[in-house]
DNA sequence: GCGACAG
DNA sequence: ATCTTGTCGC
């Protein structure tokens, strides 16, 4: 699929501070009322790092699948050095040009994208989730397998069973039990998405695993190679 | 100063 | 994120 813009990441912490902050008032957090036909998850992975040190090479990966089989209908992975280090909070610096490029050799433009971070639930309501979303102008969810900001209660035990993710007094997603007796997931809207339809979603997606597929296999593609 | 901290 | 052995449960 083709991106407009050619969105540079390469900054240090006070400038994305700031852009953080003035892209967030762009993040739009309603659904569109259209289903969604084809889903994408994105996941990056950093082979042969050694505890997060070594090299530095970040490989994206995008899967296409559609959203009612959950049938793959296109991969694609990429390779990229990556300048910044991993600072909680700013993470799009460090994964972002990947997974743009990574969606760059994509043929089908998904309707919607699932990202393994955290949407508006993030210290200054960007996190990659919104902020990639805003930048490939799709509807995107951010469903990561830990918590970043907020507090919450724990949610009930069964499938489905949730909890109300709360910073700084606002409602900024959800706790989610995918899975009995598995941690649940932290579920918040990225971008042009609300927060009952980003948990409804995502339960939708999620099979017999803890993760929704678009995430689970992205993240097996980038790892492992297989499908 | 002391924790907390997506991946 | 990444490394890695063992263990528990279905």
């Amino acid at each position: 699929m083709e991106i407009k813009k050619l969105h540079s990441f390469d900054v240090h912490i006070q400038e994305a501070r700031e852009i953080q902050r003035r892209l967030r008032d762009m993040i739009v957090l309603k659904s569109p009322r259209a289903e969604f036909t084809l889903v994408a998850g994105a996941d990056v992975s950093f082979p042969g790092s050694i505890r997060g040190r070594g090299t530095n090479r970040a490989r994206a990966g995008v899967v296409v699948l559609d959203a009612e089989t959950l049938e793959t209908v296109e991969e694609s992975v990429t390779e990229v050095e990556c300048r910044f280090p991993y600072v909680p909070g700013f993470l799009i610096f460090r994964e972002g040009p990947a997974v743009l490029e990574a969606f760059q050799k994509l043929k089908h433009a998904p309707d919607l994208v699932v990202f393994d971070a955290q949407g508006i639930a993030h210290p200054r309501g960007l996190g990659l989730a919104s902020h990639l979303g805003l930048f490939l102008d799709l509807p995107s969810i951010g469903c990561a397998k830990s918590r970043l900001v907020g507090e919450s209660a724990e949610p009930g035990p069964n499938r489905g069973d949730s909890s109300t993710l709360y910073f700084e007094g606002r409602d900024v997603g959800r706790v989610l039990r995918t899975k009995p007796g598995v941690k649940p997931v932290f579920v918040s809207p990225g971008h042009r998405m609300d927060q009952e339809t980003a948990a409804r979603v995502v339960l939708g997606l999620v099979t017999r695993f803890r993760l929704p597929e678009p995430t689970r296999r992205a993240h097996r593609l980038v790892t492992t190679g297989k499908t």
